[in-house]
DNA sequence: TATATTTATCGTAATATTGCAATATAAAAA
DNA sequence: TTTTTATATTGCAATATTACGATAAATATA
């Protein structure tokens, strides 16, 4: 049916998938990639990085806005976006823990 | 179109891509924080602890394997999934890299 | 051998994602 | 005010994902 049944799921469980998702395409690793190479905010030139149409590169900042990644602030006619620690404090919170407990175990 | 332009970004940036992508659902948060709990490999019991169909499950497990987040191994009638330590290392490398930056970054 | 158990695959319907041209919006610059 | 620059939104086509019933395959058990 193409429809997730998220209400089977724990909050956590669903937050993950949601922020796991929204970097799981090359484009946007690339994006959070580029903003984490500067050294500060970005405000313009994210969309001549890429090898993609500027509606589809506005389309995937949206989608990591969303899941709350990045974040964008107006500054005259341009957006500046940088990464949101929030987001990636949870994520890497969850590989911390798997990792943790992979160490300790004996398996096939 | 629905088809992502791969052949455009790394293959470091493909394969993050792909891990991420298949840990980006609930139902495979969960089966990875339940063959995470249990302390030795799970033969069998997997689908009854999803709130979801067999084939569904299955389909899912299948993902896990393909993107190397997950290991089966036939034992008897039934199969043995387990963590793939290899793929969550990858994702614990690159969000430890990300959270590294970001501490040092004045930002918006 | 016949039956039960376990997991995978096929087929299909419903929905989501990806990508872009066209267009809209909003602020800056001329 | 007109034009330019930067970004977002709309609409649409192509493809991918999610889910599951039906069924297959493969081993275990009776």
């Amino acid at each position: 049916m193409g429809i997730t049944k998220t209400e089977h799921f724990t909050t956590t469980q669903n937050e993950l998938a949601i922020l796991a998702k929204a970097i799981g395409h090359p484009a946007r690793i690339a994006i959070i990639e580029y903003l984490l190479k500067t050294e500060s905010c970005i405000c313009g030139d994210i969309v001549n990085v890429l090898p993609l149409a500027q509606p589809t590169v506005s389309q995937h900042l949206k989608e990591l806005k969303n899941a709350g990644l990045i974040k964008g602030n107006i500054e005259g006619n341009a957006i500046c976006y940088c990464l949101n620690e929030e987001g990636f404090n949870k994520l890497k919170g969850f590989f911390e823990h798997i990792n943790s407990y992979l160490t300790t175990k004996e398996c096939c």
